[in-house]
DNA sequence: ATGCATTTCAAACGACTGTTTCAAACAATA
DNA sequence: TATTGTTTGAAACAGTCGTTTGAAATGCAT
């Protein structure tokens, strides 16, 4: 790993072979999947030799299993920041919050940018059951869905705290629906923007959440 | 496609290689993903010769479809008669609708029959794109969505007419949720059962839709 | 039973898979 | 410059893939 060239103008830092096989990884198997993607497409896609994959990560199945940790991880951060933001402003309220968290990944996946597809890599992932998805339950439930619960409640009075769980589940739903289908959403809504299916799915969101807690 | 046997007693109905064939292909398509099965596990599966795949559908591709072709319309009929039922009862609701909705498949993924994982293939047909999803996206939007957009305005007063579309998408994602993450569901809330579940559901939806028609 | 069409079978096909090999190129240290 | 450790390269590896083949088996009408 090293760093000869002086990087001296333009050129957005000229990533190494580990790193640019990392990217490739991302874009190829977010796209088509494990084991439509093949060793050669992934190093001709990161512009290295063929023996970089296994040379660098020891096989196919690590570079994937490392690329979606990274992935993985940059989510989860993302989202927990985006809470504790919002947590910490002044007058937070359950619409901010859910503004707060769904924002930038739809607009990430609207606009194609990287990043955009970790929840359908995640998706992907719970289907195929490649990675012991003890482990990634375990980190989503703990680290992420408890949090939402938890400020779910200080946010809403009267939520019934044994449904606090099923009632995140339901939020993951109506946030993981446009990932997975945002070319149906666009076709099926023709020139439906970032703010309108953001707005709209706090109202959805929100008036749940009311109304769960009214009942 | 002959029938010698006459099928005597108790044995129901031995299938031809045929019918074996897209039985083994939904199992294991479902479980493993196009890629990850071969036509060895297929036909092992199915009890009939490696050659039977190409004899019986001209290759490994054309099983997949097939089978795919199949379970969607079943789906599809499925949840229109369950729409139809309702609104053809005494007194319809919003409620008694998302309940006659949800609850066939919710139950038949949480008891692991047959058809209970379509909507798994169905997500996995989007993320892979193998199958024009022009023809799937049109089937859904015309004759499902629609349908429950129009379901939706009939049973609930002052719907926004131009938010119905993403109101029934928010929808999907609630009833798309569990059957991606069904053991998720039951890890993380040990003893939930098949009522719990889609009551919590229906309370979900109907306070998000009504929440939407008040304001 | 005879002839014909359908279906099954074991075996082999070429193409492609992920991985390994080992020599060449490179970087850095002394 | 000589030496060391690291990274790349082209080629070949063994294995699996989906598909094809042609002969054997079967079903069915004549």
């Amino acid at each position: 790993m090293s760093n000869k060239d002086h990087n001296s103008s333009e050129q957005p830092v000229p990533e190494d072979a580990c790193n640019r096989l990392l990217d490739a990884a991302e874009k190829l198997f977010c796209k088509k999947g494990f084991h439509a993607v093949s060793v050669r497409e992934l190093t001709t896609g990161a512009g290295c030799n063929i023996a970089a994959v296994n040379y660098h990560f020891g096989g196919k199945e690590k570079l994937y299993t490392e690329m979606f940790r990274r992935q993985f991880e940059t989510m989860i951060q993302g989202h927990l920041e985006a809470i504790d933001r919002v947590m910490s402003e002044p007058n937070p309220s359950l619409e901010k919050l859910l503004w707060a968290v769904m924002e930038p990944p739809i607009r990430r996946v609207m606009n194609n940018e990287t990043g955009g597809k970790i929840l359908r890599l995640l998706v992907r992932e719970v289907l195929d059951q490649k990675i012991d998805s003890e482990y990634i339950a375990r980190d989503i439930k703990e680290k992420l869905f408890d949090r939402l619960g938890q400020v779910f409640m200080e946010l809403v009075s009267g939520l019934p705290e044994e449904k606090i769980t099923l009632i995140v589940m339901s939020f993951d739903g109506v946030i993981l629906h446009p990932f997975l289908f945002m070319e149906f959403y666009q076709k099926t809504i023709p020139g439906l923007t970032v703010e309108q299916l953001i707005e709209h799915m706090v109202k959805f969101v929100a008036s749940a959440i009311r109304g769960y807690a009214k009942s």
